[in-house]
DNA sequence: CTTGACCTTCCCCTGCACTGGAACGTCCAG
DNA sequence: CTGGACGTTCCAGTGCAGGGGAAGGTCAAG
């Protein structure tokens, strides 16, 4: 299978596949007589795991992680449970200050309601910000 | 004020000043003899004003949209409200789209909690993801 | 035999907001 | 007069996940 239709297959691009491969996430493949890259259905199945990691907002450093350990030989299932947990507090973490941050904003939206632009001195810029 | 009392004054670096100037977020100052940047007091004023934007969140390119309007001698205030409208927006649903994740992976999270390993096979990678 | 689709490697570019460092000039204290 | 703290310009790199495009090789169809 050439770089090309694995990329149709599996949702992506040719660029993506050389950069994945370039990256670790995928081992470089045999070569026809020609130099073409020549992937088997295995591959198929490596990116789908690794667009359902992309989809759980992993990043491709540590599907990396999961992807070694599971080339090593080993299973990353315990691995992969840690991550979450991680990935689940860091979410967490992310929302809380988003949602800091607009109650901020609102009260500053909510003071630039009803302008009053005389009330804003040049040196100031302006004192709705 | 040579560029080092500013920095110290309004709680940044020299390579931020610079980086603002050349940014198009402070104008640029006079100079000594020497060439040493000279700048005035209202330029900790500016700068506060581009610390409380940044705090709300708003890009630099925002930032320096409303300076250019009061540097054009309008009042920017009703763009200010504008922009901060859109900025709720954007954070509104970027809020909604991380709790989307978070459903998803506190699912995955929940299914891995009792991994078996047994039952991922090594071409799938981990199927708890 | 040639056209066009596909493949190869290579390096640079994107956005965001800086940060690091080189190579050099200036200023003040001791 | 020398050392160190400050200033100057300019170039390059950071992290993330690729994308753009050049210059050339390969392959099947017409």
């Amino acid at each position: 299978m050439r770089i090309g239709e694995l990329a149709a297959a599996s949702g992506t691009t040719t660029k993506t596949l050389r950069f994945y491969e370039h990256a670790g996430l995928l081992p470089p493949p045999k070569r026809t007589s020609s130099g073409y890259r020549d992937y088997t259905t295995a591959a198929v199945a490596r990116l789908d795991f690794i667009r359902r990691s992309r989809t759980a907002g992993l990043t491709l450093a540590q599907i990396r992680e999961v992807l070694d350990i599971r080339d090593a030989g080993r299973e990353p299932c315990q691995h992969v449970h840690d991550l979450l947990q991680t990935h689940l507090h860091d979410l967490d973490r992310q929302i809380a200050d988003l949602q800091e941050l607009r109650h901020t904003v609102a009260h500053l939206h909510d003071r630039a309601a009803t302008p009053d632009p005389t009330d804003c001195d040049a040196t100031t810029v302006c004192r709705y910000l």
